[in-house]
DNA sequence: CCAAAAGTGTTTATGATACACCCATGA
DNA sequence: TCATGGGTGTATCATAAACACTTTTGG
């Protein structure tokens, strides 16, 4: 590491092929915030997942999962690290998003953020280990502002998500095993924030074939019950690899 | 700078709310990567830019114009900067593609690497001041080997073009201000990298009307000639304020 | 028997695809 | 007159959108 970049020095001052490469070039903090969403399938609410800051800057207010890449670790390690430092959540597969350049983005040190984002399942995720750590789910419709641009990124990770909601069949990672209908539309509705047409939607659903029907009700929504579904992974990841498209 | 960061670190010291936070973190180079498009409308290639080190490591080998962010500039400025002193390129509208932070794909430091991509029209910048900096464009087919993760850059970005093309009217950027409808379809081939039919294709641009046919002929494909077509701004932006969206 | 949510089909409109011949011109 | 690339139209199919009534059952 120093010793490292020592002997770089050397050779560099030694035969000058380095130079102005990589000396006196400004080194930064490389920081890593997630946005975690999850689904809350009986409010039937999308949610985002925060954290308080107990320390400054911004003590008390607050934040996206964030924390600084170390020198010697991927970035996606660091992003994966980061939460489940600051959430207990463990092997969450993170997207990178964006990286967030701006000058005076940090009041405290030039920092540049690499946002990674996470759908989650949340009755798969222990929620007693989440409240442990001080972080809380919000209702989409209910963030609070939060610090720096972390607003600026959870409205980039809302679109990507409704990008991504549309060109596949999202909805698997944030309901339970077994789901109904009327919850994975409910999940859609969220994300594009609009209403869906029932008979419409089951269609679309339905010629995707990555469904199974299961013979199990679930009663705690309506006298009649309404029909348990299960994502067939298999299905899923054949069509895929024939380079269907799951437009939805 | 060195100044505010040791005020910084006084207050931590005096009241410890900042320890941990800011200290101790390690900070890295954070380079840029500029991956140039272009497109030949005379020999209907799509092109990319390149650059040959004539400093190590890597020298004399082919690499996407890079070099390394500064403390006091934004990230994007930085992309800008760099482009524009290795290449004379001016006024270019670099887009964020991705960030690339595995732990040892710079050999020499630890670097976090943003790429950033734009399109532009070959003839409208002076390629004579490419030259002059030792920048060349190599045909999308004829791309060598490029240093470190460069290779994984452009094939991100490749995809990520034709992502945008498929939902943006994405030839205008890259071809000059008057073009035929043959050099429009030859780009949108090279793009997607498959021949389309000619009468569906004209048929799908007109449907998007953001088009003006001229009268003037291009003479220099065939005896017959055949009619300019200018692209629209004015249109284009008002079909996209009106959410339209230009699927092609 | 009624309230509340579940479940189900048809029609229409729009866009995508496939496909082949005539036109204009310079040499 | 002919070789070359330019230019045009129709029929079919697939998907999207609009739209309303019946079913089930616990209370």
């Amino acid at each position: 590491m120093c010793l490292n970049r020592y002997l770089i020095t050397r050779r560099m001052v030694t035969n000058g092929d380095f130079m102005g490469t990589y000396i006196n070039k400004d080194k930064v903090l490389v920081a890593v915030d997630c946005i975690i969403f999850g689904f809350d399938p009986q409010r039937e609410v999308l949610q985002l997942l925060l954290i308080k800051r107990d320390f400054k800057p911004k003590k008390g207010r607050w934040s996206l999962m964030g924390g600084f890449m170390k020198k010697h670790e991927d970035l996606r390690e660091a992003a994966v690290r980061v939460l489940t430092e600051l959430t207990g959540l463990d092997n969450i597969y993170l997207e990178q998003l964006k990286t967030f350049g701006k000058i005076d983005r940090d009041p405290v040190e030039r920092t540049v953020s690499v946002a990674y984002s996470a759908l989650i399942n949340t009755t798969e995720h222990d929620s007693g280990l989440i409240n442990q750590y001080s972080a809380r789910w919000f209702d989409i419709s209910e963030v609070p502002d939060l610090i720096f641009d972390h607003d600026f990124m959870v409205k980039t990770a809302i679109k990507r998500l409704q990008y991504r909601a549309s060109v596949q069949p999202i909805g698997f990672e944030l309901l339970p095993e077994k789901f109904t209908m009327r919850q994975l539309q409910k999940l859609y509705e969220e994300i594009f924030n609009q209403k869906l047409d029932k008979r419409n939607f089951i269609k679309k659903i339905n010629s995707l074939k990555v469904l199974e029907k299961l013979k199990e009700k679930d009663m705690t929504s309506s006298r009649k019950g309404s029909f348990l579904y299960r994502f067939n992974h298999q299905k899923y990841q054949e069509k895929l690899k024939a380079g269907f498209v799951f437009k939805v």
